[in-house]
DNA sequence: TGTAAATTCAAACAAACGTTTGAGTCAATA
DNA sequence: TATTGACTCAAACGTTTGTTTGAATTTACA
């Protein structure tokens, strides 16, 4: 196993292999995987073109260790979900804290949220392995949440409606980010703007609950 | 001015020009520009790759006919919210068929949609012309309606909040494509998923503004 | 200090890219 | 038939891409 990664985000002293994983997630990041290239990764981590393939072989390799050495295992989030005695207010809380908190200062989950969901848009062949590991898991613990407060006994099509549009909100901070950096910038700049979205996502989050239970209600009389 | 691009997909029997430009929005829909190469485009066209300079100068030149050319301007569309008279519900229906119609069959559509929300995320340059064009327009008029509906006489943050998430419903599902066809297909399937989607999407929708209306509500007294 | 491994470096590599060339083909017109 | 303009084609263009090379340099350890 590799050393963990320091976490620090100034970019200075650090050593190459570092350097070149935390420019490459940037750019990756920012740009995705093909417009960005060796060379420029290379010059901005003010490193030389060869090291990338003495550190990882070659620029899939890279991505693929930008895509999944910086951040743990997201298991500690989904067991959140797990916990059967959690409301759903908590739950709603916890799932946007996902995409709310990596937006407020912490420039390296930032980028890491932001590669992952544009894996979603631009699949590279790690997509496959992502939403097994990351993206299915936390759908499949929303489903368990969203059932049990809807008091179903199965999983059908309109839960995975309703589950798609909660996280859709989230996903949309991310994808969105250039046009609502456009139209309506305060609402993902700075802590406090941050802070009332995401109070505003798990109220909508619940109306949409609510109003699904309203409708089985109507449904089954 | 060009003759009207014929709408009709089967892509056979057509006029060079037209044929170009159909495969190249598709493989730019699908793959992004980066990832498309004029050589492909050639290939799968049939036609030379020298066609492509000839008709459209270069690749940036095809894409950009490729973005603006099959769809026609989307102001019809807009002017249906401009409408006073509209219902908050007719309203609503309008903006998600403008996502889940695109779904059913046709294919022409669906590829322009596509190409559309590709750019959201992957700007290649034609994204701020279309962020003034397309979208600002679209969530103004939105807002408008929604301004309209929780008797407001000035649009602020919150207000953006919600028209963001109402939008970002939509906007998953061709975002999130891969994602949903993995997960559970059947809700971006056939006319009656989608038909059934589209209602969950105006009902959430529905249920948000009304979470948001006694939000101001209880903030007021 | 001496030696071997680890790391860095400028340079070159083949392949793929977007683009251009110039001869060639075809249909229409005079 | 001769000529023009629209269009097609195989081939080559110059760049940039990701990758590799092999010598230099630094580092670690005996």
């Amino acid at each position: 196993m590799k050393d963990k990664l320091k976490l620090s985000m100034p970019e200075q002293d650090l050593q190459p292999r570092e350097k070149i994983l935390l420019t490459a997630l940037e750019l990756f990041a920012e740009q995705g995987f093909e417009r960005t290239t060796v060379r420029q990764i290379a010059r901005k981590a003010e490193v030389n073109i060869s090291a990338i393939a003495y550190y990882f072989g070659d620029k899939a390799g890279l991505y693929q260790a930008a895509f999944v050495e910086p951040l743990g295992s997201p298991k500690d989030d989904i067991e959140l979900f797990n916990d059967p005695n959690i409301s759903l207010e908590e739950a709603l809380q916890g799932l946007f804290s996902g995409f709310t908190e990596p937006l407020k200062q912490d420039k390296l989950a930032m980028l890491c949220t932001r590669l992952h969901m544009r894996e979603m848009v631009e699949p590279t062949g790690l997509w496959a392995q992502e939403i097994d590991n990351g993206i299915a898991p936390y759908h499949q613990a929303l489903l368990v949440v969203l059932k049990k407060h809807l008091y179903l006994n199965k999983v059908d099509d309109d839960l995975h409606r309703l589950a798609m549009c909660i996280v859709a909100m989230g996903v949309h901070l991310f994808v969105g980010r250039d046009v609502i950096e456009k139209l309506c910038p305060k609402i993902i700049a700075g802590n406090s703007g941050l802070n009332q979205t995401h109070d505003r996502l798990v109220m909508f989050a619940k109306s949409m609950i609510e109003a699904e239970k309203n409708r089985r209600k109507q449904v089954n009389v």
